[in-house]
DNA sequence: AACCGTCTCAACCGCATAGAG
DNA sequence: TCTCTATGCGGTTGAGACGGT
């Protein structure tokens, strides 16, 4: 049976932490650096567990943080790239230096994506409200009289481009099979091997190269033959995107 | 001044994953 | 290959701040 991440059967405290406690953890680590989180509390002298440690240094003690309010390039950065990644904001904070995941998705959550709704952009899938409703209105008509998937692949690069075109200023491209959570083709099996490659287009603006790869882990086909796929490959066929529920999105820094 | 609703953000929690043995 | 542990990540919570009535 696992421990419980948070153990506080041994009068763990809990809650804020007080200036002394920051203290002894800040002093700990600036001695001995980050290591074995599990064991700081008890060498640092404090009565929080290894988890709770990691957290307070992460987002709040480390002394590269920057504190205060995030610019309008920031701002710019996080939407374009939460439009890209989805709510990975671990890789997001990635790219904003000083800023933590913590501190980007709540500021996402209290500022950016009311700014967004007020905009009429969805904040999920970063695409204008209304033109989506009407999209979906004649998606809907389509698709029920006919069954062609090329069809729906139509409507929605079309829809694309038009929200590209409404809201340039995100420059959302075309990266429909980049990621589950931030593709929503309607049925990816139609893509050719040209849109697949184009997926993996670079966002000049963003200086990201955007990769589109299958993951290395051995992934069981459905006659129950074993595929090992190349971690790092780059052109992948359409037959192997089918196969893989996940793909994976590589950022290159 | 008191109450109430909303907002913000630090911290908690549980799950996923990497890596060691 | 399997099991176990430590760490990382993202969703959620709750206390305090703030503004409106």
């Amino acid at each position: 049976m696992r421990k419980p991440c948070y153990d506080h059967s041994q009068d763990k405290n809990k809650g804020a932490w007080s200036k002394q406690e920051d203290q002894k953890l800040a002093d700990y680590i600036r001695v001995h650096g980050e290591s074995c989180w599990r064991s700081i509390p008890r060498a640092a002298g404090l009565l929080r567990c290894g988890k709770s440690c990691r957290l307070r240094w992460i987002n709040y003690l480390r002394p590269d943080l920057k504190r205060g309010n995030f610019g309008e390039d920031e701002e710019d950065l996080i939407i374009k790239l939460h439009a890209l990644l989805g709510n990975r904001w671990s890789l997001i904070a990635g790219r904003l230096p000083g800023r933590t995941d913590n501190e980007v998705k709540n500021y996402w959550n209290s500022h950016l994506r009311r700014k967004l709704i007020k905009m009429g952009i969805d904040p999920n899938n970063h695409r204008s409200a209304h033109i989506l409703h009407h999209q979906q209105q004649v998606l809907d008509q389509r698709a029920s009289s006919e069954s062609d998937n090329l069809v729906k692949h139509k409507y929605y690069n079309d829809h694309h481009q038009q929200c590209n075109d409404n809201y340039p200023h995100h420059n959302l491209g075309t990266h429909k099979v980049i990621d589950d959570q931030v593709s929503e083709a309607p049925n990816s099996s139609t893509c050719s091997d040209e849109e697949y490659s184009s997926s993996a287009t670079l966002l000049p603006d963003l200086n990201l190269d955007l990769t589109m790869a299958i993951s290395p882990f051995t992934r069981q086909h459905t006659q129950g033959q074993t595929r090992h796929l190349n971690f790092m490959e780059s052109k992948v066929t359409t037959r192997e995107i089918e196969s893989c529920s996940s793909p994976t999105l590589l950022l290159f820094i």
